[in-house]
RNA sequence: GGAGAGGUGGCAGAGUGGUUGAAUGUACCUGACUCGAAAUCAGGCGUAGGCGAAUAACCUACCGAGGGUUCGAAUCCCUCCCUCUCCGCCA
């Protein structure tokens, strides 16, 4: 969410940096509402203060036993005109928050212009493609023969899921491992165990609500006479991380916070209907290992640089060739200032594709969550937060078993995840 | 699932429907005393919003959440949520 303040006072340069990425500001709709809410609220807050002076005269005249009808009846019409002014009141700031709500955040002045994904900028390129003398077979290929089977799992639940068996559930397994003891051992993040259910609040916090529910999955959750209260299954576990400091106000000294999980996501992928249908690339579940950080302000775009390191230094480890991105105005997410894509090699497509997305979403989702801290004046102030997956455990998975495929049709270990395999140096068909 | 007890400021903990945004203690900040510290004494110390140049004054809201009664609600009524204790069930 964007600072009202903000909006009040720099409109115009406002709607000029949501151009940049293509939203239309509605100022007229804005100008409306700020003037009939400032009508409505000076007007209201009069007639309160006057109710509350003349309820307190009344308790100060009945205990010295004074007469009070006159008193009483100089408020008694007040109750009807003050009650539709609070009642408009709290319409008009329940429409201001749903037009606030739907604003993306503003793009960092240094996000490159641009309409889609064929406008991100490259920033680098990391290790050497890998040479076959042999036709590269995609994923699919490789580990229908050593368990990988989509057959089975379209038969338990239907299409976009993936089954695995064997040693390749293994590696799935030991690559989530491998990135939670890198990222806790050596890059200093405090691992957790998160829900993997949600209530609205959260989904509000981050930014997936209320505009993308139609991306997530709902879980009723039946309240008596209340009615019925929804669960969402956590896209991705910024959600459930992220919203652990919501409505909280860190000490200073204890900036930044530093955690990262290992959950699965869940998706329903509308709207992505014929896209990526063969193979695990697009999932309605699948694994992630998500860094996210609680910073100060001023320490949010370092925090990002590393962060985006922290998540290279897996792919690296793995000797997985990998590009980095930066997205442009046009491709990046709703409530992100600055995303950094990282993608990862894939031979079969002979193309590159996504495997992390490292973000500063600077005060956007703090805002949303009050999520503070107490600054150095002793005030509480919004903290910056900023997140970045660690990997993708399912698409590292892929680019595995395509960049490490062998002539015989196996699959090489990476050595980093061996420790984590028994030892094992490649999977075979079988 | 059954029975009971609770949710009040950073923490602890009062609060007969009326000068209660809230006693008191504690923590914290400032000052005095002291060579300094401790102890003691005095003062200060919530958040959000409005108005505004203002981190000033003033006004409004906030005692788990939402409704209701009332001129007036932390206090009374209703619904829900959460926490704790005991019993039952359970990985």
């Amino acid at each position: 969410m964007l600072d009202l303040q903000t909006l009040r006072n720099e409109i115009n340069d406002v709607a000029a940096q949501l151009a940049r990425r293509g939203y239309v500001l509605d100022i007229a709709r804005f100008e409306q509402l700020e003037g009939e809410r400032k009508s409505v609220q000076t007007r209201t807050q009069e007639l309160q203060a006057k109710r509350n002076t003349a309820s307190k005269q009344i308790g100060q005249a009945k205990a010295k036993g004074e007469d009070v009808t006159f008193i009483m009846a100089e408020v008694a019409n007040l109750g009807d005109e003050l009650k539709q002014l609070e009642t408009r009141l709290e319409v008009i700031q329940q429409e201001m928050l749903a037009f606030l709500s739907v604003i993306p955040n503003t793009p960092h002045a240094t996000v490159p212009q641009g309409k889609s994904e064929a406008d991100n900028v490259e920033v680098r390129k990391v290790g050497t493609l890998p040479k076959f003398d042999f036709e590269v077979k995609d994923h699919v290929s490789v580990g229908e023969a050593m368990g990988l089977d989509f057959e089975t799992a379209t038969k338990i639940s239907g299409s976009r899921f993936s089954l695995l068996k064997g040693p390749l559930a293994r590696m799935h397994r030991a690559l989530a491992q491998f990135m939670l003891d890198a990222h806790t051992d050596q890059h200093g993040y405090t691992e957790t165990y998160v829900p993997y259910m949600v209530n609205a609040e959260s989904m509000r916090g981050t930014g997936q609500l209320p505009k993308f529910e139609e991306d997530l999955f709902k879980v009723p959750r039946h309240m008596g006479d209340a009615g019925v209260e929804n669960f969402y299954l956590i896209p991705t576990a910024e959600v459930p991380v992220t919203n652990m400091v919501r409505d909280t106000i860190t000490p200073l000294e204890q900036l930044p916070l530093k955690y990262v999980a290992h959950t699965p996501c869940f998706r329903s992928e509308a709207g992505s209907y014929g896209r990526d249908t063969r193979g695990m690339i697009r999932q309605h579940q699948f694994e992630k290992v998500e860094l996210v950080q609680i910073v100060h302000p001023e320490q949010s775009y370092a925090a990002l640089e590393s962060l985006l390191g922290h998540a290279e230094t897996i792919l690296q480890k793995l000797c997985l060739p990998y590009r980095v991105v930066k997205l442009c105005t046009g491709d990046m997410g709703f409530s992100a200032a600055l995303t950094y894509d990282i993608e990862v090699w894939l031979p079969a497509q002979n193309t590159y594709r996504e495997i992390s997305s490292c973000s500063n979403f600077e005060a956007f989702q703090a805002r949303r969550m009050q999520a503070r801290f107490r600054n150095a004046l002793g005030k509480p102030e919004l903290a910056h937060t900023v997140n970045g997956s660690g990997l993708a455990v399912g698409r590292t998975l892929v680019a595995i078993l395509e960049n490490n495929q062998q002539k015989d049709g196996s699959v090489k270990v990476p050595e980093v995840l061996r420790p984590y395999m028994g030892g094992l140096e490649f999977i075979r068909a079988g």
